[in-house]
DNA sequence: CGTTAAAACTAACATCTGTTAGGCATATTT
DNA sequence: AAATATGCCTAACAGATGTTAGTTTTAACG
């Protein structure tokens, strides 16, 4: 009963730390402050983690797999380019449903990582960027989607899009994940004016 | 020679700040690093301005007014929903790419103003958003949008998009802040995809 | 040249920062 | 019952933080 149960506390503690980088920002959150949200002493914190960097980067290199995870999936599967989008765009968003809070400072804290894991960490992220690029550019080689777009433009307004989600979505109301995967997805590639019929 | 020359060296000040705190987030950023990037020690930075948050105040709520004055200048027009919704935002853009450091700032950095600072400006920007907002259910009033869309999702979609410019727009690059707003507002209201001809 | 105002300086403050060392209590395993 | 491991404690560190008070340098104007 060492790994496990180790991990059962320590989670906790990463998991109320992502809580509190997400309301505060990794740099103005103390130890102290993470501390007193687990009824304990800033210094017993050293029992379960090594640093406070770890813990940021713990977050960031887990939510970076699953993100992953969801994309190998998704281009496996042999379908057109914008229904690959499609389902591109809901992974990704089913993703961050999963744990809002841990997107949240994946997106916003993750430049607080010190080198060389911030350079890692970029490089997971522009390689998961080019992966869509390449889903969007094989829309257009095969005459689904417009040829006079720009694919930078297009995958980062996708991407703001997506990233931002997690500052805005509340998962208790109306509108459940799935859903604005699809009306997400819908907006990106159909737009928001109705098509002559 | 008071009002005007004080102006300058704080604007210098406030410009460099802004820098910092975009590079390395507001509470990451001691008022000893962004002495030195003027040359300075950090206790003459205290003859031009208050405190670091009045920085931090400034560089936010003066973006908020330039906003706010583009978007009243294009909802005097008596236009399409459609192409309000355009005008808005590549005026929106325009703002952005007058001032891209300030402009991250403002969207990165303004939950670290502290009360009432801070509701204030989230006062300031609802209400923003909320013109979008009524574009776009006046579009979809009178029939040009589509009437299924969640207005909420739309609106927040747009403002992701929107906001996360700063931080791959490269204004060396070929591609110009006119054309990105023109480009942007297209792919939302248009769509990725082919129309049918 | 002397005056004045702007902009910089040095020195210091109180507080907060992440982290280490070493010890004590509780619960589980042998 | 003894041994072990887990989780927390107190005390303390070295350095960074925003900011102040008071002083000196720099430059412009009469």
């Amino acid at each position: 009963m060492e790994a496990v149960m180790n991990l059962s506390r320590r989670e906790q503690v990463i998991r109320k730390a992502a809580e509190l980088f997400r309301e505060k920002g990794y740099a103005a959150s103390s130890m102290r402050d993470l501390a007193q949200k687990l009824g304990i002493e800033a210094a017993s914190l050293y029992s379960h983690i090594k640093s406070k960097e770890e813990i940021l980067r713990n977050l960031c290199f887990d939510m970076a797999a699953e993100f992953r995870k969801s994309l190998d999936e998704v281009e496996s599967r042999n379908v057109s380019a914008s229904e690959k989008l499609k389902l591109g765009i809901i992974g990704h968003i089913q993703v961050m449903a999963k744990d809002l809070t841990a997107s949240a400072v994946f997106m916003n804290e993750h430049r607080h990582l010190s080198q060389p894991y911030l350079r890692d960490f970029l490089l997971l992220r522009i390689n998961y960027i080019n992966r869509f690029k390449a889903i969007i550019e094989e829309g257009i080689r095969l005459g689904e989607f417009k040829e006079n777009i720009d694919t930078k433009l297009s995958v980062m307004t996708l991407f703001s899009s997506l990233n931002w989600m997690p500052q805005w979505y509340d998962p208790e109301g109306k509108i459940d994940s799935l859903n604005i995967g699809q009306q997400l997805s819908d907006m990106l590639v159909n737009g928001l004016k109705k098509q002559k019929p």
